[in-house]
DNA sequence: GCGGTAAATGTTAGCGCTCACTGTTGACGC
DNA sequence: GCGTCAACAGTGAGCGCTAACATTTACCGC
């Protein structure tokens, strides 16, 4: 017997049926047990589980995918980039996932066009996701999704908010408004704007929160510089921001961005917050060690995932909830970089 | 026609026997095609190309792993963090896998405990994952492992050296070698370290490459302040070292921990880098705009994870490799937080 | 024109699972 | 005692694909 099975190389793997000849029932009973279908009887059922744990038996998700045409699996598509926002998101969604039992796959797109979204939309639906989740803060990636077939359950995040799909974002708009509030309530008279990439909603929505504050106020409206996310981008608006002395407040649009501002006006003398006071977005773990520890706006990532998974698994099971778009609340951190002007 | 077709409910997708149907040959052909077998006939694969553009087919993964026992998917398990090392590392490797043709499931643990990396493992095992990636850089991850199958192709990022499973890693003992070197031969005494967690390799090969810098140059080897890579940790460190006034040189285990040293040695007056000299490791993308920009260590992620998924493609073919190490050589980046000490 | 060979294509049998059925019990009411 | 119905279990088909084998076609040299 051991000799006629040595020579076989292949060692299968315990299938369904294997389970059933063990546990001495048939290898729907075996699903059913598997599935927590009701109608199985206590005994058979604790029959099924020994021979299961006695085999190691593991089912083969494929073979499930093929026969409901749908996997365990949540596509996700986002843009390559260690920016600390999307990052963060991407890992916790990763792990509300798993929490709920659902694998992530995850599709990196070199940048966020029509094209490269496409592609990665169909490269997961040849996977036979049972949803979708797009971290789309750009307007280019929001356009690509319109072609998405209705039958896929997707979700996007931080996209466009007009679009009226399926949505989780985080009220930019809000926290702009709160941090410039903030820097006018400390007595500066206006507040410049270091803005990301005007075609990031996110972006875009910093920027109507900020004005909007500064309109409530009735303070002037000034011109906007507009960065990239990066520390370079916001170091060389800041060098311009250093020239004017008139410049005592500045929000910058994410905290790297604030960091390079920071830097740019430490270097032409310009001490923060002695003579001009910064805040900036997003709370990464960093920024209360910058010099001065900076006043920033923290995003709840952890809700924006949970709630983004609650709504994809509500369209899955194909609630009628297409157009919500909950809204993710962020809070100010109050720090040292933020003091009343010089001239009070 | 809209009318038509509204009343049926299913739109069954196109499969290959309706692409086999519409080219006039049997599905067969269609998977040869598909798969670029040779022994088609140009002719041939033309008609069936484009009976497959024009339904629209998209071959079923699910069907296909289930008949090869294999997905078009690569597993990587990953600590929950946002760690800027192994955040870049995973976005790289997707990346590179998704330029091979590889979806990436990614499967988040929230401690790297022999348990949850066991998990981990049988969750991709599930899905028939054509291989796995585990980025280990600890101790207890590590040890999970030995009790995963030799069949199923798997790489470690950053794990035990000693384990001698295939495994890519960055050389952080010449890189911290050279960071020591760098302050030494500026004119310090001798430079303290501020580590990263004791349980984790790189810390461990940074530790290492330190130690041995100071011993080459024959200078003292000062006591370790452990830290945990965050700037908080660094911060507390920074205040003890900055209350010594023989600490010139500080090598941190990375940037941020460095950035949090920086901010206690600039609070208690120390400047940087007239009286005290700081180098970091990682290159996080701001660290160019701290104060002063930072001289760190830099690691190619890029070269990491292509050198990651060509071992890992490797093992699946087959290839003998199974006591492959590639090491990627850090590289050290010289900026302002570097002098020589005020004495000399 | 004929066998022989290689190239090109077709046929058949599953992979491991779920779905939609069809049986088989046993408890219960009258 | 018989029908009824629910609870429980089994049977067979088929999801869409690839592997192995079977068959047809094309082409070659003599």
């Amino acid at each position: 017997m051991e000799d006629a099975t040595a020579t076989s190389p292949v060692v299968r793997e315990p299938a369904m049926t294997d389970v059933a000849r063990l546990a001495g029932v048939s290898h729907q009973t075996v699903s059913r047990v598997l599935n927590s279908h009701p109608n199985v009887r206590e005994q058979t059922r604790l029959r099924v589980l020994a021979a299961v744990k006695e085999l190691g038996y593991r089912p083969n998700r494929a073979a499930r995918a093929l026969v409901t045409g749908r996997s365990q699996l949540i596509g996700v598509i986002a843009q390559n980039s260690t920016l600390y926002g999307p990052s963060s998101l991407l890992a916790a969604f990763e792990i509300a996932a798993a929490r709920q039992g659902f694998a992530v796959s995850v599709h990196r797109v070199p940048e966020l066009g029509p094209a490269s979204i496409t592609a990665a939309v169909e490269r997961h639906r040849d996977e036979r996701v049972a949803g979708i989740v797009v971290i789309a803060p750009t307007a280019s990636a929001d356009e690509a999704l319109a072609g998405v077939p209705a039958e896929v359950p997707l979700v996007t995040i931080d996209g466009d908010p007009e679009r009226g799909a399926p949505m989780v974002a985080v009220d930019q708009e809000h926290g702009a408004h709160q941090a410039t509030k903030h820097l006018l309530e400390a007595g500066h008279e206006t507040v410049w704007h270091i803005s990301g990439p005007p075609d990031w909603f996110d972006a875009a929505g910093r920027i109507q929160g900020w004005r909007r504050a500064l309109q409530e106020a009735g303070a002037e409206v000034p011109p906007i510089s507009t960065g990239d996310w990066t520390a370079a981008s916001g170091y060389r608006a800041g060098q311009m921001l250093a020239r004017m002395p008139e410049v005592t407040a500045v929000f910058a649009a994410n905290d790297h961005q604030a960091l390079g501002a920071l830097r740019a006006m430490t270097e032409r003398g310009r001490s923060v917050p002695e003579q001009v006071s910064i805040v900036g977005f997003d709370d990464v773990p960093e920024s209360a060690y910058y010099s001065p520890p900076l006043t920033t706006v923290r995003q709840d990532f952890g809700a924006v995932a949970t709630t983004t998974l609650d709504l994809l698994l509500g369209l899955m099971n194909g609630a009628e909830t297409k157009g919500a778009q909950p809204v993710i609340t962020p809070e100010l951190v109050r720090r040292e970089s933020v003091r009343a002007p010089l001239g009070d």
